[in-house]
DNA sequence: TATTGTTATACTCTATAACTATA
DNA sequence: TATAGTTATAGAGTATAACAATA
């Protein structure tokens, strides 16, 4: 082990190494997905907009009467914590949520006139924010990111 | 816009087609980021170790002596957003913490002996965690995986 | 003046447990 | 008994601003 005595110069600038951290598909996981979190909210700044909300919306747009629990389920998120992101969105005038008629526990979910026009212009500010940041990527190689990225999401325990 | 009146049976499951959301690399990142990060906990359950933890530790190994604020820069970590990991990784005992006599601002990490033997169990850990979750992909497909994610990384603004 | 580390603070996301109303 | 949604709470992670010590 190097001495406590001795401080190492070369160590002392921005290009020291990740060590084993840079052959950890986990880390690169990590830090590119908060790049494109930063990103994401950059291109959607001002709107309100969020990625759960955003999520949210894009599952109500394509599944219109799909219930709260289902949306959560399919994206991860715990029923405890769709409460707010879905009062959000109603407050914002985005979904319109009412009762299940023939399940009276569960709430079933729509997007309003203004819910539609906002998902259009997010989608829109997403795609151009994607393409900023990897369109460089050849169709092959963004399809391929696709379904790698799936076939870890399916590993979910 | 299909009618208030007329819920949708169609999407009561858990079935629902993700909409927009599944052609976007951003939210696959997300997801597939987020199970790689619940799988790693587990992996490390009981040992305090944490993602972020880890990253210090991996770049305190391979850069003895660098200092407190290299090690945030890299990792995309904040100065405010350093001080709790580091005092928590010196109160685990895992690194030693001094001042640079060159620039008595700053501070020098070291590893301790507690500290490289935690940094090589977890390291053993993370990489069968990781074989769990992607021992699946060909080494091509791995380091292809890790070339994308890189290039993101470093679009970075 | 600029930089290193610190404190205080706030917001988002996530996890768990206990509750209610319905089934 | 089980399920849908809710509330309360706690822990991470991250962002900003202001401060002391040092450069």
């Amino acid at each position: 082990m190097a001495s406590l005595q001795e401080p190492l110069d070369e160590v002392a600038t921005d290009t020291a190494s990740l060590g084993a951290l840079d052959q950890l598909l986990g880390y690169h996981l990590r830090r590119a997905s908060a790049v494109f979190a930063a990103d994401f909210a950059r291109a959607l700044e001002g709107t309100g907009m969020r990625q759960v909300l955003f999520g949210v919306l894009s599952l109500v747009q394509a599944n219109p009467g799909i219930n709260q629990g289902t949306v959560g389920r399919i994206l991860g998120i715990q029923r405890a914590n769709m409460v707010a992101p879905i009062n959000t969105l109603v407050e914002m005038g985005l979904i319109d949520r009412r009762t299940d008629p023939r399940d009276r526990r569960a709430f079933l979910l729509e997007l309003t006139e203004k819910g539609v026009a906002t998902f259009d212009d997010s989608l829109r500010r997403i795609r151009e924010h994607e393409k900023g940041l990897v369109g460089d990527l050849t169709s092959d190689e963004r399809e391929m990111m696709i379904d790698l990225l799936g076939r870890i999401e399916r590993r979910e325990r």
